[in-house]
DNA sequence: GACCATCCGTGACTCGCGTCACACCGTCGC
DNA sequence: GCGACGGTGTGACGCGAGTCACGGATGGTC
């Protein structure tokens, strides 16, 4: 697939027409990034828009101390770093590759005269960082009002949704889970065991299938 | 100060000029909401965007149980209510009237059609909506990499910050700062009482004064 | 003044979960 | 095959913080 037909499946860009399109495909260029390698830092400038390409990366905030929280993982298709486009601040999070990635990359004054120029990207704009807010928000009530299976039970909910299927492709460590939901890689073993045992999911050469949603939904219910 | 001189101060048309806000002005209503009043609940159906014109009022998740948490508190010449005119998904919290309050209300379709015609009005949201997606960020990175009075710590600085000085001029009672940091009201009070006798702040009649700036910066450091 | 509603301070007890420690896999490369 | 490595399972232990149960202070109202 080459670059254009690749935006016009990127939410971000999907109601432009193709002369639009076109001119945003000459705008960007290509990168590659290793696995594990860091994108982007904290409180970097920043004055670019990213569009995944291919692979996966994960949006994180670490402590002095070398704890992590994930804030979000993208995949194809997703894209990060547009804040630092809108109100010129520095970034607010590394940007890490979990696989090997290569990502789209758009500078800030081309992205600018663009979205001037065509307000359906401000609308879309608006749309995707509502969305996000919302999100973040709903995470913020989770760590606040639900115990570590709760968040866990409510992440693998989300994880499915996304996927359409009650199946999570994508490879999850306990590592992994651990640092979405704000817990320690023991206690995801534990809950994730007592899940399966309950019968509430299973799992098949790493990946997760949800086999009882309701159950794993009222555990996601607001305190056990 | 009559309606279209506030409008001029509040952040999102503040780069209107006189004719624009003179519109603005003609389609809003004006409503006065109790102290404790339900202004909006979660999961309705929204097609308002409200604009606080007198008062405090909070946004919150509550649990089933009663228990919540106060993903933010608004005061005068700020807004609420704009994610469900932009994205048309149900309220995705509540908000309480802390004090007697007066909003300004303004319905989606006039809204939509003013954001239209006036592009600005779209970027200041944007702007706008990613300030509070970078503060939900930090809260998701407090709750999860911070202890108790290191969220406490972190939480007086952004309130002082807010007013300018170090001094924070509303009432903030130890049950509001438990919900707003996700703690419980005890442990808010040992920790407030704790960074009194440090000689970290002191309170005088109702206001807290940040007397060791440093020392509460430290404190709410990643992890003790 | 008396009375009420809020708010704050503090001890005692409990428990969820983080931490440490170690054992047990698969799977990959040589 | 053998080691190395990344991931998982599980016990033991301790601590932060929630909960319960008070008592006491402050301020507003009649």
């Amino acid at each position: 697939m080459n670059t254009t037909d690749f935006l016009a499946t990127v939410s971000l860009f999907k109601s432009l027409d193709s002369a639009e399109l076109l001119k945003f495909g000459e705008l960007v260029r290509e990168k590659s990034y290793p696995k594990g390698s860091v994108i982007l830092f904290e409180d970097d400038p920043g004055d670019s828009l990213f569009v995944v390409r291919d692979g996966r990366v994960k949006v994180v905030l670490v402590a002095d101390d070398g704890r992590e929280v994930i804030l979000g993982i993208l995949g194809v298709g997703e894209h990060f770093g547009e804040l630092a486009l809108i109100d010129d601040q520095p970034r607010s999070a590394h940007v890490i590759a979990m696989e090997e990635s290569t990502l789209l990359v758009l500078r800030r004054d081309d992205f600018r005269r663009r979205v001037e120029a065509n307000p359906i990207v401000a609308w879309s704009l608006l749309t995707e960082l509502s969305r996000r807010l919302r999100r973040a928000d709903v995470k913020i009530g989770s760590l606040v009002l639900l115990d570590v299976p709760g968040r866990i039970a409510r992440m693998l909910l989300d994880a499915a949704d996304e996927g359409g299927a009650p199946l999570i492709e994508k490879p999850l460590t306990h590592q992994t889970i651990a640092h979405i939901v704000g817990a320690s890689r023991e206690t995801v073993s534990r809950a994730m065991r007592e899940f399966q045992d309950s019968g509430w999911i299973s799992t098949e050469r790493r990946r997760i299938r949800i086999t009882d949603r309701s159950a794993l939904e009222k555990r996601a219910q607001q305190r056990v």
